[in-house]
DNA sequence: GGCGACTTTGAGTGATCATTCTAATTTGAT
DNA sequence: ATCAAATTAGAATGATCACTCAAAGTCGCC
């Protein structure tokens, strides 16, 4: 991939393979569909990636990798309002986000092990807020309610992505005064 | 399926596929992985279920017919609480019910379906509940809390799958000051 | 405009998928 | 014990899967 069409290929190549994983889940994405949605022939597809799970593992790491700012100063509110800005904005990589963070990646073991440590880092930013702004409360009680509103957040979120007319924004704030 | 070895066959196939979906998801679990945890042959397959489908379709509904007493009478606290209890002692049949309420049956028409049923009968169930605590509140109020309770309980339960030490009940009960 | 590197083509490969079929065996009511 | 019906065995089928490869075409530096 040293020219300029190539590098054309593959941005195509990633959008088809996030349409369809974000529409018909991981397992049910194949070559053959993604080809069909880029435009192009097999050949062209393992000209620029190794296997059908890399082009995979591509789409979900940049998935995981637009979900946050990772701004360490953010407050609790912000970081929800954040989540939500990114649900409610892009929602086909949402999807993709979600559909990998709540199966885990059942099968793959480097998106397992992606998400695992982007779960571990989010706690970490979520926590970080938390004890900002309720400095006298224990240490295992912030991680376990950090933990129960990144998991009612995430299931917000799927919903807000099955009926977009559901009021996420006003839910995901109401549920800070659960978690702080 | 008139003998007695014939239900017993059916029972092994069902719990099979049950094991894997809840283990690998709908699109990768095989016949052939089917057949071989439960002991049996393809033949043996195909003369006590029509397809694949039938067959997944089968531990779909079971699951969903899991989840609930379906209680007319039950307060908000009571169906949070039975909630919680299928997810804490039904951790397989949970893990298929949650993969599907999530992904809706992305592929799966009559998967779909169903889930789309029981959802909507959900949302009834805990409105009644949340309209006697409540006789004041809105309709659509009562409706929009109902979805984002019911959304929150999911995340948090596949939350629980994937870790155990979570303290779902607590958190699920918290979460009715907001619904409630 | 020549040339080596990159890209595309598209038929082909072997593995695996769900499903079918026939013959052999087992069941259980009589 | 007999026998029709139910169940099981397991090879075979055709579709589809991810992936390969050699030849033809394109790109862009010189």
């Amino acid at each position: 991939m040293r020219y300029r069409v190539g590098l054309e290929t593959r941005t195509r190549i990633l959008e088809a393979t996030r349409d369809l994983v974000a529409a018909q889940g991981l397992e049910k994405t194949t070559i053959k569909a993604i080809c069909e949605k880029a435009g192009i022939l097999v050949g062209s597809f393992y000209n620029l990636f190794e296997s059908k799970e890399e082009a995979i593992l591509t789409v979900v790491a940049d998935a995981i990798r637009a979900v946050g700012p990772e701004d360490e100063e953010a407050t609790l509110h912000e970081l929800v309002d954040a989540y939500v800005d990114f649900v409610e904005k892009s929602e086909t990589t949402a999807r993709v986000y979600l559909m990998v963070a709540v199966s885990g990646g059942l099968t793959d073991e480097g998106i397992r092990a992606r998400m695992l440590r982007h779960h571990e880092r989010r706690i970490e930013l979520f926590g970080r807020a938390l004890r900002t702004a309720r400095p006298d409360m224990p240490e295992e009680e912030v991680r376990q309610r950090v933990e129960g509103l990144l998991a009612a957040l995430n299931g917000m979120a799927f919903h807000r992505l099955l009926d977009p007319s559901f009021d996420f924004r006003s839910y995901a704030r109401a549920l800070l005064q659960i978690g702080a």
